[in-house]
DNA sequence: ATAGGTGCAAAGCATTTGCAGCAGC
DNA sequence: GCTGCTGCAAATGCTTTGCACCTAT
């Protein structure tokens, strides 16, 4: 299980064994520094670069989604095995793994109308949970 | 035509021309340093941070289509009048405005049954265009 | 005249990189 | 012991901000 995890880089380091086990503690999609801040309140120790590295290459590795937040930030989260879209509190950060075969099917057919090939999409949907909502 | 456009700040003035008729001789997606290199190269001298000023206005005002590029850099365009989605060249740039209805109802049904509200989305589709696909 | 706009330079952030030291294998 | 990994600090690149000057109204 962890096993695929590993398959970046050469080595197994207690920094790498470290980032990984914090995504997998974690649902939601977070940040290097956010990352980063939580491996230090929890006592490890890890440079922030290292954890940047990490992550890229995790990324690189196909192992983690990676989205680009409205303000630039890029948040990481581990993937399940396949693609998929999410649904995010714009509040809380809560977020809901969506399936959607049939937007899939509109993006590849779309972009193959107007002759584009190679093509990928980003589909993020943004709102307000229950509990945010509420909490108004 | 440029009534609408001129809605942002209380005055009229020369940089903020500047930007908007850049923007509305431009179809695709630029970063305020493009539009301020692209100025300067017509002979137009407006300040980076005015640039930034006024596409961050008109971007609250409603006037200009932002999305943020895989990057982190945002890109502008000027929008049409209601809501729409791209399907954009991830080397040249070329931009093709989609409408998708079924996809914004799917957007918003999705959120619905998870009980989210006032939700926005973000769909873009990243390719090859033609002339790029051809290009290798 | 008087606010709103502008431009510069400096500051802010997230992220990347160079390099010397450290540690898996 | 070799090589990859790490961590620091410096550099980078986009964007924002403070502040004095300018200018449309």
């Amino acid at each position: 299980m962890t096993k695929s995890i590993s398959s970046i880089g050469q080595r197994s380091t207690r920094q790498r064994t470290a980032v990984v086990d914090s995504l997998q503690r974690n649902e939601d999609f977070r940040s290097s520094q956010e990352i980063h801040d939580q491996l230090r309140h929890e006592g490890i120790s890890v440079g922030l670069s290292t954890v940047y590295r990490t992550l890229q290459a995790l990324a690189e590795a196909g192992e983690v989604d990676v989205i680009v937040r409205d303000d630039g930030e890029s948040v990481y989260r581990l993937c399940s095995e396949h693609h998929h879209h999410h649904l995010v509190c714009r509040r809380c950060r809560t977020t809901v793994e969506l399936e959607a075969p049939s937007v899939e099917t509109w993006a590849h057919k779309v972009a193959a109308d107007h002759g584009f090939t190679d093509t990928t999409h980003t589909i993020e949907i943004w709102g307000l949970c229950p509990d945010c909502t509420t909490a108004d």
